[in-house]
DNA sequence: TCGACGTCTGGGAGCGCTCCCAGAACCCGC
DNA sequence: GCGGGTTCTGGGAGCGCTCCCAGACGTCGA
C-alpha cells in the first residue's frame, strides 16, 4: 500500500484570483474585508468565491498572518465542578453561535493537560488571540495572570481575585433580591438562607442578594448557612437552620442542585411546601422543574451567557473600543409550586 | 500607535537545531518520533527543546505537512438534546484527558452554523485528520455519511443508521439485563418497563436486555411503554402502566430522568417504593441520587467513554490495525434505596 | 500646470515547519 | 576488494496564505 503525499483538496486562493480576474493580493483583501477594494473587483472575487466553493485555508492563515484566528475556551475547574455540568452544554452552545460564520477556531482546554505554567505559556505563545476563561472557584488566579500578560480575555462569572479583568455574569445579586422581595410579597417573615461557598463570587453575590432584600424590610440576617452545591451538603445546611429556627417559613437556597437536598430533609420532617415553608432555588436546570413539588427558582439565560460572553471577546478582538468592562445579565423569577 | 508586524514569540526549530547542534531535520524527527535518528542526537534535541522552552508551531506544521493535527467533536444534535447535558460535561472531560499530551487540537461543532452540505464540507475539507461524532439521534445520516467520504470517524452511540460505522458505546443491553435480573432476583414478579423513543438505539438495547432478562425466566414482556426521556413522558407512561397492571411490582425506567416522573407518579398513587413497587434507572445521572427515594440504577462510565472514543480515533489516524470496529463499554448496577 | 493626497492594484518575500532527495557512514557476505 | 543493504544526516523546495512595497490611476486645490 503505497501513499503519496496527499494534498488537500479545494481550490487555492490564486484561482480564485484568476476566476475573478484580480490578483490574490485583491482576493485575500476581500476576503479580510479592508478597504480599498472597489465595488467591481469586491462582485467579482465573491462570485468566484461561491462558484469555486472557496474556503480559505486555516493554517496558511494563521501561518502568514499576524493572529491566529482561533480563541480559547478555558475551563478552570479547582475540584468543585458541580456547578459546571448544567451550565456547560448551554454556555458551550451559546459560545459555538456567536462563533458562526467567523474564521474562528474554538479550541477547548481544561485544567488537566497542562498544568499551571505550561497553559499559561501556550495561551500566550501566540497560539490563539484571545481566551474565554470559565472559572468556578472565585480565586482561581488564572484569570488574572493571563489578563496580566496582555492576551485578550473574558471571564465568565466574576472573579474574586479579578483586579480589572473583564467578564460576564449573571446578575446573581438582582436575581436574588428579586427571590426575597417575592418571599416577602407572599407574607413570610422568617426567610432563611443556604448561601454558596464564600469563595465563589456566585456565592457571595447571591447571599448579599438576599441580605439586601431582608434589610429594605428592616428584617433579621442570623439564617444563613454556607454550603457546597451538592444535595448532600444542601440537606446538611436544611437541617441546621432547622435547628436553628424550626418555625423559618421561608428558604432562599443558592442553587437548585441545593435545594433538592432542602426539598428532602423539610419533607421529611413533615413541613408542608409551600404551605409552611416556601422555598426559591436559583438556576431553573433541569432539576428544578422535576423536583417535587416543582421548584420555584431564579432563571438565568445560560445560552446568552455563552453568546455574550464571545460577543465580548470578538469585539475586543477587532479593535472596538469603549467596551464595557464587564457585563451583568438579567435574571428573572419563575414561579412554580415551592413558592 | 503604530503597531508592527507582531512576530510570534519564542524559539524557532532552527535554533532548537542549532543549539541540538543538529540539522532541523532532525529536530522535526525527532518531534514527530520517526525513527532513524541515534540515540545521540535524539537526547541533543531533547535537552535543546527543554532548555529553549520550544514548541512547534502548529500552523507551519499543518501547512507543511500532510496531515491537520487536529480533531473534530461533532455533537449532532437533531432536536432532542435532552439526554445530552448529562453526559456532555463528562464526555469532554474524557476526551480532552486523551488528547493531553499530543500535539491535536480539539476543534467543537455542532449542528448549528454550518449545516448539513457544508459542515460536511468543513469537515472533508482537510481541515481535520477526524472526527468524533455524538450523535443522540439513531438514524441521523451524519455519521454514514462522514464514513463514506472516507473520513476516519468514531461515533459514540451505536448508530442505528450506521452501515460499518466504528462506534463506542455503552453496553445498555447488559446494563438492562442485569437491572431485569437484579429485580428478578429480588422476587419481582411483574416487571414492566418505560422504554426510550424506537428511533434511538440506546432505547431500543435498553429494551432488549428488558425483554431477555424477563423471557429468561418465562416471564411475560408486555408491560412496555415507549417514552422520550422527560420527565413529564415519564410521568405519562408510569401512568399508562398503572392502567394496564395496577399490580405491577417493580419498573425499569430506561433513563434516569423518566425515572423522577415515574416515582412522581407512583408516589402520588400511594405505592411505597421499593415496597409495593421497585425502580430501577438508568444512567446514573446527578438526578439519581438525589431522587427521594435515591434510585436504584445502571451506571455507565461517561469520562470513560470519552476516553475510548479519542483513544479509537487516534489509533485509527497512527495508522494501527486489527482495531476493533466497534466497542461496548462494561456498564455496572449501583443498588440505593427506590429498588 | 503642478504636486499632494486618497484610492486601488499586483508582485513577491517569507511565515515555520515537513518531507523528499541525495548522500555519508557503516555493516554485511561473497 | 566490491556491491548491496540499512541507518543516519543535512539541504532545500514549497505548503497557501498575508502583508509590505511600489506604482498606477484618479481628484483636488493652489
Amino acid at each position: 500500500m503505497t501513499e503519496g503525499r496527499s494534498r488537500r483538496p479545494g481550490p487555492r486562493i490564486e484561482e480564485v484570483a484568476r476566476v475573478a480576474g484580480v490578483s490574490k493580493s485583491t482576493v485575500s483583501r476581500v476576503i479580510n474585508g479592508e478597504k480599498y477594494v472597489s465595488e467591481r473587483s469586491r462582485q467579482a472575487v465573491h462570485r468566484a468565491i461561491a462558484m469555486l466553493g472557496y474556503s480559505p485555508n486555516h493554517a496558511a492563515r494563521t501561518l502568514a498572518g499576524s493572529k491566529a484566528n482561533a480563541i480559547a475556551l478555558v475551563i478552570s475547574e479547582q475540584g468543585s465542578r458541580v456547578l459546571a455540568d448544567p451550565f456547560f452544554a448551554g454556555v458551550l452552545r451559546g459560545v459555538h453561535a456567536e462563533l458562526a460564520g467567523r474564521h474562528v477556531q474554538l479550541l477547548l482546554m481544561m485544567n488537566q493537560p497542562l498544568d499551571g505554567e505550561d497553559q499559561i505559556a501556550y495561551l500566550t505563545g501566540g497560539h490563539v488571540d484571545g481566551a474565554l476563561v470559565v472559572s468556578l472557584h472565585g480565586e482561581d488566579p488564572l484569570p488574572r495572570t493571563l489578563h496580566e500578560t496582555g492576551l485578550p480575555i473574558v471571564v465568565g462569572g466574576r472573579p474574586l481575585a479579578g483586579g480589572s479583568v473583564p467578564f460576564v455574569d449573571a446578575d446573581n445579586f438582582n436575581g436574588a433580591l428579586g427571590a426575597v422581595r417575592f418571599l416577602i410579597s407572599l407574607g413570610r417573615e422568617k426567610i432563611a438562607t443556604i448561601a454558596g461557598p464564600v469563595d465563589m463570587a456566585v456565592g457571595m453575590d447571591r447571599l448579599s442578594g438576599w441580605r439586601c432584600g431582608l434589610a429594605e424590610h428592616g428584617m433579621g440576617v442570623e439564617l444563613v448557612v454556607h454550603s457546597d452545591f451538592t444535595p448532600d451538603s444542601g440537606a446538611l445546611a436544611m437541617e441546621e437552620l432547622l435547628r436553628r429556627a424550626p418555625d423559618l417559613d421561608a428558604v432562599f437556597v443558592a442553587a437548585d442542585i441545593m435545594a433538592l437536598g432542602a426539598l428532602r430533609v423539610l419533607q421529611a420532617r413533615g413541613y408542608r411546601i409551600p404551605d409552611d415553608v416556601a422555598v426559591v432555588g436559583f438556576d431553573d436546570s433541569v432539576l428544578a422543574s422535576t423536583a417535587v413539588p416543582p421548584l420555584t427558582t431564579v432563571r438565568q439565560d445560560v445560552e446568552g451567557f455563552g453568546r455574550t460572553l464571545t460577543w465580548r471577546l470578538l469585539a475586543e478582538l477587532a479593535g472596538e473600543e469603549k467596551l464595557p468592562q464587564s457585563m451583568l445579565l438579567p435574571t428573572s423569577l419563575v414561579r412554580r409550586s415551592s413558592a
